[in-house]
DNA sequence: TTAAATTTTTAGGCTCGTCTAAATAATTAT
DNA sequence: ATAATTATTTAGACGAGCCTAAAAATTTAA
C-alpha cells in the first residue's frame, strides 16, 4: 500500500511544503510550476499522482497542500538536505553559497541509518549554514522567532540569524559585506528616500540597500 | 556533443567495467543482464544507446566493451563509490558489510568539487574498506599484486588485503571468524579431502572452508 | 553439414515525467 | 450580468528505461 516515492515526487513535496508554510495554506498549480521549473500542466499531472498516493490533498482548480504523511515525508527530506549542508560547510569547508545544489542531490539518498549517523557525526546540529532549523528525526521543526532586518528597531543590539534568500548571488554579496550568521548588527539609521539602512556590522558601520534588509533575519542580542 | 549520463547509464558502465576487467575483454548481453538484473533485450537497448554516445564499443551479437571515454567515466564512478565507502566506514562507523548499498546511491552525486574535497577530507585513501584500490582523479587505478588464499603457499606469513566477494553475508562471516583487512594469516595445512585450510588468523588457529579461501586475497607479509 | 538449441536482437507496449495544444473553469473588467 | 481574460485541466505525444513475444543470428549437436 505504501508505494515508493521518486526523487521527483520528493522535490514536489518539498516545494509544496515551502510554498504552504511561507505563503498561503494552499498552493496553486502556477505557483508550483514556477518553483519547479515545469509547465502548469505537468504540475497538475504530478499533483494528481501524489494525491493518488495520499501524499497531498488536492482539489481541482483549488490548489494543493500536504497530507499528514506528505508533511512527514517533506520534513524528512528537508532534514537530510540541511544535515548535508552542515556536513559540506563544517567538514568539507564549502562556503554557504556552494552547498545548495549538492545538497539537492544528497537529500534523495535513501538510508535512515545514514541520516542518523550523519546527524550524530555532526553533533546533532539545530540549524543549517543559512540559519534554517533542522527538523528532528521525529519530524518536529522549530519555528524560530526572527524578524526581517528591514523591520528591526533602531539602536538595539541584534544578531544575524538567517536569510530569506539563499541564492549564491545574495550569499556571496553578504560575504563581501562581511555579514554572516552570528554577526552583531545594529540599525543606526533608516533612510526614508530609498529605504536603505545605515547599520553597524560587527562594529563596522556601512550602508545596505533595502533589498538586503528585506532578505536578512535578525534577533535581539 | 557530450550529452549527460544518467544514473542508469552509469550503472551499466560500471558493470561493463567490472565484467571486462575480471573476465573476458568483451562482455555478452546475457552476462550483463544478470549483473544488472534486467532482461537481455533491455541490455541491448541500453548498450545501443551507450554506443550512440560513444561510451562503449558494441558489435551486434559480439558483445560490448568500454570506449576510452567510457572507461574514464567508469573509473570516476568507481572512485566516488570507494571514497564514499571509506567515509561511511571510517567517519560514520558503518561496518564493511553495510556500506555497499549506500555507496551505490552516493556514487551518482555529480560534483567534482565534492569528490575532490571528500578525498582530501579522508586523507586521499588508496583503498576502500574491502581492500579495493581507489582510482585517482586522473583515472589511473593500481592493480595490486594479490593472491587468493586458496593458492597461497604453506607456512609463509601473509596479510589479508582484500576480498573477491563483497556481499554482506560473506563479510559478516569473515567478521565472525575474526578475519579483517590487515589480519595476519598463515596457512598451516591444506586438506585434500574437502579443500579446507587450517590457517592461523592473528595467531589463532582455525579451519576455513575452501569457499572462503577462494574469496579472500592475501599478500606476503 | 545440416538440424536443433541457444543467444541476441527487433518489435511493440508500459510507466514516469515531461511537453504542447486545446478545452474548460474561475476570475476580472466592462 | 455578461464578456473578456486568466488559470487550470485534459488530451495526445515523446524519450528513457524497462518488459514480453517473436524473429534472426549464432553456436552446438547429430
Amino acid at each position: 500500500m505504501k508505494r515508493k516515492i521518486s526523487p521527483s515526487e520528493e522535490d514536489y513535496l518539498k516545494a509544496i511544503y515551502h510554498k504552504t508554510t511561507t505563503d498561503a495554506p494552499v498552493v496553486s498549480t502556477t505557483l508550483l510550476s514556477e518553483e519547479m521549473g515545469a509547465k502548469p500542466s505537468s504540475v497538475t499531472d504530478m499533483v494528481q499522482r501524489l494525491s493518488e498516493k495520499s501524499l497531498v490533498v488536492y482539489q481541482k482548480y483549488k490548489g494543493v497542500k500536504l497530507s499528514e504523511t506528505g508533511n512527514t515525508k517533506a520534513l524528512s527530506i528537508i532534514r537530510k538536505h540541511r544535515l548535508w549542508e552542515v556536513f559540506l560547510v563544517n567538514e568539507l569547508h564549502f562556503s554557504w553559497d556552494q552547498v545548495h545544489d549538492i545538497a539537492e542531490q544528497l537529500e534523495h539518498i535513501q538510508s535512515e541509518a545514514l541520516t542518523d549517523r550523519l546527524a550524530a557525526f555532526l553533533g546533532h546540529p539545530k540549524t543549517d549554514p543559512h540559519g534554517d532549523p533542522i527538523p528532528t528525526k521525529e519530524g518536529t521543526i522549530l519555528t524560530q522567532t526572527k524578524m526581517l532586518l528591514e523591520l528591526a528597531p533602531l539602536n538595539k543590539p541584534l544578531v544575524c540569524v538567517g536569510v530569506e534568500d539563499s541564492t549564491a548571488q545574495f550569499l556571496q554579496f553578504l560575504d563581501k559585506c562581511g555579514i554572516g550568521l552570528g554577526a552583531s548588527v545594529e540599525v543606526l539609521e533608516k533612510e526614508v528616500f530609498d529605504g536603505s539602512l545605515l547599520v553597524s556590522i560587527d562594529g563596522k558601520a556601512q550602508r545596505i540597500s533595502s533589498l538586503i534588509a528585506q532578505n536578512l533575519y535578525v534577533n535581539p542580542q
